[in-house]
DNA sequence: CCAATTTAGTTCCATATGGAACTTGACGGT
DNA sequence: ACCGTCAAGTTCCATATGGAACTAAATTGG
């Protein structure tokens, strides 16, 4: 298992350059992503968050939008005429906090909504132009992230690893989304 | 960039898959997933969500151990002999937080410590009995729960999922961790 | 070898977070 | 049409969180 890590990828190139990694990185960060059984949530969380972290605060710190308030707008500018309930789905962020964050847009006037006639109970949202030059701006930011961590990938690694999340995005559904307590069955 | 999402895979098979998949997931999801020039994020935080929130939620259940406290646990029992410094590192949460969640499991009596002679502001930290007896009932779960989520992936896919991961991690350390706050040079 | 600076870990405190209860509207069965 | 159940979004409140200041030890450098 945490030999799969320790690919043969036998190329000295990579082995020098795996050497300076080792060495810039914490030996506990070492041990987390190359001699752990679990290995594949620690990488996910891993890059995750070396996305996320600068992201994030950059946002915060040009727009004073915290992260829930960035999801929503972001949630928004993909896919205008949205609810709440959808950016809860798709957030895995709790409703009330996604509520407020979206109050938080709305005094700002960075989200305008309106009832939705099907659903009383419901609201479409929508960017305004300050809240969509938002969105315009922090897109290239983020694509320029993105592709500086794809960078190390070739054209055909990065569309393997495109075409591998796929996958498993797809088989989403099937994962357990609850374990269970305790051995039921014995 | 988004088509490279949608990859040319042309099997019947995953296309049926994928059109189920599509009904059981929220439009939103859909959309960020597939539709969405950043995929690379919104892939990672989507896959790392659907393995965190349930491991976490069995681990808080079970065992009364909040989200940095397991952090914690986890990784004195990956490496023993670490200190509270090297589990910031490693985890990115904020050394306060990560204080408190090692002073509730001292307390608990599922870590150990003894000052660092080498460093005597430090402490070296080391699972007891009881915590270990939790790292290791844990790690089956853990693991299962990966399992689940390769088993979309044949062999060969998911050593190359690793390996591909594994340049990524090995990379990182040349990723910009800081994003300027505006074009510096314009 | 003594200031000046950095680092490990803790404490303080204002704020963010998220579970649970609540309000209002939808929906299914009779 | 009516009632019980469920769903969208909000509010309440106890608690978790994380920035900043703090203590004590290490390191740097003059």
């Amino acid at each position: 298992m945490s030999e799969m890590a320790r690919a043969p990828t036998s190329l000295s190139k990579l082995d020098r350059e795996r050497e300076s990694a080792l060495r810039e990185l914490d030996p506990l960060t070492v041990t987390k992503l190359w001699d752990n059984p679990c290995w594949l949530s620690f990488r996910l969380n891993f890059i995750a968050f070396r996305f996320n972290d600068p992201v994030y605060r950059w946002i915060e710190t040009r727009y004073g939008l915290v992260r829930p308030e960035f999801v929503a707008l972001y949630a928004v500018g993909l896919r205008g005429g949205v609810a709440a309930k959808n950016i809860v789905a798709s957030s895995g962020l709790p409703k009330n906090t996604l509520s407020r964050a979206i109050q938080k847009l709305l005094q700002r006037r960075l989200l305008k909504r309106e009832t939705d006639p099907d659903d009383l109970r419901s609201y479409v949202l929508a960017l305004t132009p300050a809240g969509r030059s938002i969105f315009d701006e922090t897109m290239p930011m983020m694509m320029a992230q993105q592709t500086a961590m794809l960078a190390v990938l070739s054209e055909a690694e990065q569309k393997q690893l495109c075409e591998l999340m796929d996958k498993m995005v797809i088989a989403s559904p099937t994962w357990p989304a609850d374990l269970e307590p305790e051995g039921t069955s014995t």
